[in-house]
DNA sequence: GATTGTAAATGTGCATACAAGATGAGTTGT
DNA sequence: ACAACTCATCTTGTATGCACATTTACAATC
């Protein structure tokens, strides 16, 4: 199973963005580079398309995906709707051995708060997987990770330099609430959570995006029709 | 793309039942009869896997997934997750022809009522199908779209024969609800239908599993020891 | 000078070939 | 008769090769 070796791979490589949104991926090179066939790197290129982290037109080949904003929101909105039933599932659910490692998980954020911007976000977004995978729903697990990780490519490309900071004291909040079994509490939370690293981290939401409009304003600037 | 052609083929025999779960599928015999070589037979199975219809075990070979009764929870669980999302989504922004779209489609199901079972699960999952899509939300369409497919597989296997039908009328309710732009009824009536769905179609929740309990009573019976 | 036609180069789509692991039948030893 | 071993066979895992589609560069024509 090297196919899985070359999927994480080149999956690391553009989460770290090592290869940035856009770049074309040719099956040869990438095989030269990690020392197998067009076939293995074929199959795991078919896989990363499937999860939305590359693009894969017939006869063009692969390319990091370049998500538009659309398609961002779209990915957001998914988020919000699972992890509202991750939390909705924990309430009241959670071991104190859950708890405790969750707890632990938190200081760790907080630990590298101001410190490393990189390692904050990684942390971050592995809070709500390990939230995920504590359900013991494994298809909620995977398609928590699934978003997760295009969440974090439209980030890399739509996201303001620092300030997407998962807030700390929102993820001990929800913890707090799961433990108190408040389903509709966490689930609330949670989802307001989510809005808010929407909110903090992405461009302001421009729903319309008709060219015409953008140019509006120039148009009367230079005294042009603004007609 | 005729890897699409043979990974459709596939994704319809196996929902049509004509792979029945359970069942080989070996790479050289399927790409025999569908005229292709192993590579495009491959291709098809790695991503039937990735969407839990088909089971590929390294160096075993693929066959087409039997999920276990807790899979079966997990699987209806997400689904509502998703389908409370669509019904949010969607809630007072259906536009007339999507109304009427929804409407024609209820009619066709109740026209297949007493008609013809399988015609009429078809419709059915069809139905959740149209509205997710309606979204516009492309993501959420697909894994919609996902565990619809897993959940027919599953009702394949532990369904009851004839007690599967998607209340028509829950349907009407729905599309009403959302009519009227209730986001939190829509919602509501959503969840409670896909839990009606699971509790009439699938078997009772047995939750102990352990072949000891289950031996027990013959073991009485046989006169041997039922400690 | 711009546009269209054409040919070389690049890279994908698919098939085939070979290597390696799994399965099962026949065989041998106890 | 039963268990363990061996070899033949079947199937998967991976590499390679060929054909075709797309792109690019260049030349010819208007």
């Amino acid at each position: 199973m090297r196919a899985l070796a070359v999927y994480r791979a080149l999956r690391k490589a553009i989460l770290e963005q090592a290869l940035s949104p856009g770049m074309k991926l040719p099956e040869d090179a990438i095989g030269d580079r990690l020392g197998v066939s067009r076939t293995l790197v074929r199959e795991a290129l078919g896989r990363l398309a499937l999860e939305g982290l590359v693009e894969l037109k017939p006869n063009r080949g692969a390319s990091v995906a370049y998500p538009t904003l659309e398609e961002a929101r779209d990915v957001f909105d998914v988020r919000r709707g699972l992890e509202r039933l991750v939390a909705e599932t924990l309430a009241g659910r959670l071991t104190n051995a859950q708890a405790d490692a969750l707890a632990a998980h938190v200081r760790q954020e907080e630990a590298a708060h101001g410190r490393d911007g990189h390692e904050s976000i990684r942390l971050a977004g592995e809070f709500h997987i390990m939230l995920a995978d504590m359900t013991g729903n494994a298809i909620l697990a995977r398609y928590v990770q699934e978003v997760s990780s295009r969440c974090s490519l439209i980030l890399a490309i739509y996201g303001r330099p620092h300030s997407s900071e998962c807030a700390v004291s929102e993820h001990r909040q929800l913890i707090e609430a799961l433990q108190q079994g408040d389903g509709r509490r966490a689930a609330d939370l949670m989802d307001h959570h989510l809005q808010a690293v929407v909110s903090r981290a992405l461009i302001s939401p421009r729903t319309d995006k008709d060219i015409r409009d953008l140019l509006g304003p120039y148009a009367i600037g230079e005294g042009l029709t603004s007609a």
